[in-house]
DNA sequence: ATAGTAAACTAACAATTGTTAGTTAAAATT
DNA sequence: AATTTTAACTAACAATTGTTAGTTTACTAT
C-alpha cells in the first residue's frame, strides 16, 4: 500500500490542524481548504477521516514501540537504557512534533482494532520501561522512591515535549539532550 | 451569580465527559443523557455549552493564578517556592482531576474574553514560575541549566498529574507529595 | 492521436449539531 | 387558594457534518 505525495501532503496538514483544535473540531472542509481543494476532493486519496488519525498515529506508535524494544533489549546499564528513552523521545519530538501532539490529544478517536492495537503498545511501552526502572532500582543505581512517581514524571516530561517543540527549536539538539537527561536523572537541585 | 445545584452537576458530569473524549466530541445530548434528561432541558440551567466549558476552565485557573501569586510574594527560599507549587498543583489535581484534564485539553476552544484571560493567566503563571527558578540559579540553590528547560520538565510534570490520578489516589498523599518533591528536586539518581 | 488514469470539481445526501419556542407539571411563595 | 417559579418536556429549526455519485480536466502511456 504505497503512500502517495499527495496522500502525504493530507496527513501533514491534517496533523497541523488536529494539533491546533484536535481530532473532533477539524472537519474535511477544514483540511481541505488548508490544501486549496474541496472537501470531496480528498477522498481521492484517502478513505475516511479516521484513516487520516490512523495514519497519523499508529506509524508513530510503532516507532516507539520498536526503538523501546531495542532499548530494553540491550546489554547497557539501567541509567543508560532511560539516556537512550529520552533521546528517542527528542529525536521523535523534533522530527515530528505535529504527529505527536495528535497522538497524544487524539488517540482515543481511533476505532475498533486500531484503538486496540494502540493501546496495547502504549501499555506494553509503560511496562518496558517501568522494567527498566525497576532494573535500576534492584541494582541501586536508581533511587528507592515509588516506583510509580519515577515513571510517571519522567513519561510525563517525555511526553509533553512537543508542547516545548518551538523553545527547543531555538535550544541546540546536543544541549537539549545534555540537560535533560542531567534534570530527569539528577534532578535541578 | 448563584451556581444553583443542578447547574454544577451539569459541570461535574460535563467535566467528566469532556475529559473523555473531548470538548467538541461530546454533544449536549451526550451531557443531558448522562442526567437522565433531554437536551434542551439542561438550558434551563446554563446558557450555552460554551458557558459549560468557562466554567470548567476559568474556575480552575484563578486557583492556580491566585496562589502562585501568594506563592512568588512569600519570603521563603526558591526551593520552598517551589515546594509550593508542587503541592499547589498535587491539591488541586487530586480535588478536580476531570476539570484539570478539561483545563489541559480543551482550553483552545474558549472563546473571545476568556480565550485571552486564559492565556493572560497561563502567561502569567510560567512568567512567575520562571522567576522563581531565575532567582534559585542567582542564589545558586538551584542548578545553572538552561532554564527553559528547567522549567518545562517541572511544569510538564506537575500539569499532567491528572493523567496518574488513579494511581496517585491509591498512594498516600504525604507520599506522593513527599517522592514528587524529591523527583523534581533532587533527580532519581 | 487514443485511451487510460489521476485528481480535481459540483451537487447532493442523511445524520447530527447547538439551540429556541412553546407547553406542562410540580414545588415554592404569596 | 392563587400565583409564581423551577425544571422538565416535545417539536422543530437552520447549520454543519462526513461521505457518495457523477462529471470534467489534464497529464501519461500506448
Amino acid at each position: 500500500m504505497k503512500v502517495t505525495e499527495r496522500k502525504s501532503e493530507i496527513i501533514t496538514i491534517a496533523s497541523q490542524l488536529f494539533r491546533e483544535k484536535g481530532y473532533s473540531a477539524i472537519t474535511m472542509r477544514d483540511i481541505a481548504q488548508a490544501m486549496d481543494i474541496k472537501a470531496a476532493s480528498l477522498y481521492n486519496h484517502i478513505k475516511s477521516k479516521q484513516e487520516i488519525l490512523v495514519l497519523i498515529i499508529i506509524e508513530i506508535a510503532e516507532e516507539f514501540t520498536t526503538v523501546m524494544n531495542q532499548i530494553v533489549s540491550s546489554e547497557v546499564s539501567s541509567i543508560e537504557k532511560i539516556k537512550k528513552v529520552i533521546h528517542l523521545h527528542i529525536d521523535i519530538t523534533l522530527r515530528n512534533p505535529d504527529a505527536l501532539a495528535c497522538l497524544n490529544n487524539d488517540w482515543m478517536h481511533l476505532e475498533d482494532k486500531d484503538l486496540n492495537y494502540f493501546l496495547k503498545m502504549r501499555t506494553d511501552y509503560e511496562e518496558n520501561f517501568r522494567k527498566i526502572v525497576k532494573q535500576g532500582i534492584a541494582s541501586e543505581q536508581i533511587k528507592n522512591l515509588n516506583q510509580e512517581v519515577i515513571i510517571f514524571s519522567t513519561l510525563s516530561t517525555l511526553r509533553t515535549l512537543y508542547l516545548w517543540y518551538n523553545k527547543a527549536k531555538s535550544l541546540n539538539d546536543k544541549v537539549l539532550k545534555n540537560d535533560l537527561e542531567e534534570i530527569l536523572l539528577k534532578g535541578i537541585v
